[in-house]
DNA sequence: TTGTAGGCGTTATCAC
DNA sequence: GTGATAACGCCTACAA
């Protein structure tokens, strides 16, 4: 069903369809109601692969995903799930490619065989080649994340360094004086993954601040992973009392071991992180975390994309997201440690 | 740059060049390495558009997922994970379609303009309005789950009905009496949810078969609403020993209000349900639940998509999935039940 | 072994 | 207000 059988059942020639489908140029509004009449009946939209060729657009925005071999944390799934939700809304298409480095076949297909008008990319290096890559080829693109040289690209990112600053400062305000950082897996931190190395950073200057000791692990992202690194942690420093995290899902694990060594959260010991707010809350103790606001994280990069692929020589956009910590069942005045009032 | 560009820069044709890269007839050594030489410089790709409307396939298939406003379970990202990762490894890309009614805009978009060469289905309903518009398009689709008329389709899908007939007959050995079904939210099994009716229907009869008690109850897909449904299944039914699930979202808050009223898996209380493998072992305490193989079951729904696209004619394929139980912590003797040795 | 040319389905420019 | 026609970039008979 093309546009040229449509064309010769409402007795109109190929372009007036075209234009009575698409508006762009007045059709009497008898034509029109025949051209529907018949567009209806036989069910034709146009075909979106000639469309794209003519246009030299596709209508269709690339997300590209960390390999889907090693399963999104819940703050990524709800990255891609606001991405595709606002995408919708547009009337975008996501074409999804799962990627890690600059060499993968499905990112090479959709970045070079323009099968996609712009790209949104997630867990992003700071050193990243699929930037480089993208930067290359001039296809527009939107960061969830950043590199180490944010100016040079449009992002939405979360202020991760400002927000481990905020979680040692909150436990320091409430007397605890020794804390370990738990980051993410120790290959994504040494392959410069943004956000662990902006923790890093942020939790020592402010361990740093007030003068307290802090211990910084990698953790794998996983319960058993995480249950396994508290157990160490505890045995070689017995005197930590609070834990500042961004590995959400460790926690379970982490919540276990403490359990299993004696310790009551938040009574003994506490901990604060960064997640989605629904995760934070649904766990059990809730979880003390800085809520992460995922749907508009995804919703804004979006926005910012469509805007580059209107223009993309505008200057770029950035977003840095430092949402407040929400106190909720983790968090409490370190053992022995009289608040002052 | 298009392939013409590269022609006159190699000196050939414009055919030439396309034959040098699909290797659709033998090209000389010389000018194969010639033409090579240009596409690495300027790093060509075959308009993907071009393509599509000059093959009539686009090397692209559509997956349909529920609108991402409602969470989806572990085991839907598991099914998402793994069909992305097989189309990956057939040089397929993916196309995300959000989408739960027939008249969906992104569905329309990409089943009627022709933009995938096939679909996957996934939450599919007894009776399923995507269903019909996908057999009146003839573009070839495979379900992850079954309508009533099975037969009429090709799918996979996990034989809900033998596993919860399997727990209720696991739990009735272990010498419980009085048993729940916590099937998925209301709205969905009202819907004509398959897995919740087929989950009932296995529940129901083995519960016959074995002249046993049994409830069932619907429950929304959240660790708060497991806790609260279980709350008031206790008060409502005291003499409970044990529930058999298959809603793994709600698991964690079933644990929480069977721990807060008393009561010790697997001393006091039995679960078992249906969930993937890691989830599972994750849980505290692991759960004893027929473990559905997520990933082959994603891999296998690309295969046999492909298998239609290459041949539509072919009769249809099923794939009904019922794992074994595995034994894990959450099941165990009923409270004064003297085991049979 | 290579080149020429037509057409996939659309949109947009030109003419009427 | 409407129609003819030329592209968009690619693939693939058909010719040489």
């Amino acid at each position: 069903m093309n546009i040229g059988e449509i064309a010769k059942r409402a007795g109109v020639s190929r372009s007036t369809v075209s234009y009575a489908l698409t508006g762009k140029r007045p059709v009497s509004e008898q034509t029109k109601r025949r051209i529907q009449a018949v567009v209806d009946e036989l069910g034709y939209r146009p075909n979106a692969a000639a469309r794209a060729l003519k246009e030299g657009r596709t209508r269709t925005i690339g997300l590209v995903i960390p390999p889907a071999a090693q399963r999104l944390t819940d703050m990524q799934l709800g990255f891609v799930a606001s991405v595709v939700d606002a995408a919708a809304g547009a009337d975008l298409d996501v074409l999804l490619s799962p990627s890690g480095g600059e060499h993968d076949r499905s990112f090479e297909r959709v970045v070079s065989g323009r099968r996609v008008d712009g790209v949104i990319l997630m867990e992003i290096r700071l050193e990243d080649d699929r930037v480089a890559r993208l930067r290359q080829t001039g296809l527009p693109f939107v960061g969830i994340g950043r590199t180490g040289r944010p100016e040079e690209m449009s992002w939405v990112d979360i202020d991760y360094e400002t927000l481990l600053a905020k979680c040692v400062h909150h436990l320091a305000d409430l007397g605890h004086r020794r804390l370990a950082l738990v980051n993410r897996n120790a290959e994504l931190v040494a392959a410069g993954y943004g956000p662990g190395h902006r923790a890093q950073a942020g939790f020592t200057r402010a361990v740093a601040e007030r003068g307290l000791d802090g211990v910084r692990v990698c953790c794998a992202d996983d319960a058993q992973a995480g249950q396994a690194c508290v157990e160490q942690l505890l045995a070689e420093h017995p005197e930590l009392t609070a834990i500042a995290t961004i590995n959400e899902a460790a926690i379970p694990g982490m919540y276990r071991a403490l359990a299993q060594s004696g310790r009551t959260v938040p009574r003994d010991f506490s901990i604060a992180g960064v997640a989605v707010r629904h995760w934070a809350e649904n766990l059990h103790p809730p979880l003390t975390a800085a809520d992460i606001p995922a749907d508009e994280m995804g919703a804004r990069a979006v926005e910012l994309l469509i805007q580059r692929i209107a223009d993309p020589t505008t200057t770029h956009n950035h977003l840095l997201i430092a949402p407040p910590i929400s106190l909720r069942s983790t968090t409490g005045p370190a053992p022995g440690h009289r608040h002052a009032l």
